[in-house]
DNA sequence: GACGTAATATTACAGCTGTAGTTTATTGGC
DNA sequence: GCCAATAAACTACAGCTGTAATATTACGTC
């Protein structure tokens, strides 16, 4: 698995709906995107059959309407795309990307005590692999 | 301050150059490039000028050659691009963004360390400044 | 002052994305 | 069996990016 996956902002848009779906026509899509885009369904339809092409989406015929579903899972999607951005722009230093995250940005301290959990659970997996050894 | 600065790899690399320098000729970014990328003296000229329409570089003529430097620091880029994937892909929850970072990947123990300490700083921030006011 | 050289400016083009109109095919109803 | 409706296929186009060839300009030298 699996080339890296670049989503535009309108792609992961559609790719959102069905994620959140499982599944869904043409139409549904369009429909979901109506409100913060109101896009024709022929534009929906060309989005998606380039989506198709990429190995991105497929879609199967049921009542002679395509029902569309995602190939690629959102995490797989958020991997590819915050790897590469990590790559790009911190030279692929995890540690450094965070440091941004926490520097630049008022983060609420719920939030921190969130990923403070977090981080003491990552921890706490790790070793336990390593006693396991 | 400031529309959001969406860089290509490319484009990044290009910057990087300019951000390390200072300021650079066309020649000087294209030497600098070619180990990654080969790319013609005009590549890299169409490139530049196109970033300095947006607005992103700038240049000033030294004996009859264009010198470029850098409009946007690289915090700016930084900053634009990871707000801009965290809106995307996160939904601008920067908690989850940091789960995913932390989740996603093997980290060494020693990055862990580091950002453990980056979160007490930050937090000692926090409170320093609560208890300022 | 003509010429070669070196630098920039102009032009070109293909591939991707957002956008959608137009054409074709299928099918359910009468 | 024909027709209207509907869905998908095809075509179109502009803007951005990577890529570079060609054209123009300006300068220093003889």
């Amino acid at each position: 698995m699996s080339e890296t996956h670049q989503l535009t902002d309108l792609q992961i848009a559609i790719m959102r709906v069905l994620w959140e779906r499982g599944q869904a026509t043409v139409a549904e899509i369009c429909d979901a995107l109506r409100p913060d885009r109101p896009l024709a369904l022929t534009t929906v339809a060309t989005l998606l059959s380039r989506l198709e092409k990429r190995g991105v989406v497929s879609h199967e015929t049921r009542a002679r309407q395509y029902v569309y579903r995602a190939l690629v899972s959102e995490s797989d999607v958020r991997r590819s795309m915050v790897s590469e951005l990590t790559e790009r722009l911190f030279d692929g230093d995890v540690a450094e990307m965070m440091s941004h995250l926490l520097t630049g940005r008022e983060i609420s301290p719920g939030d921190l005590d969130r990923i403070k959990a977090m981080l003491d659970e990552h921890a706490g997996r790790k070793e336990k692999k390593a006693h396991a050894r």
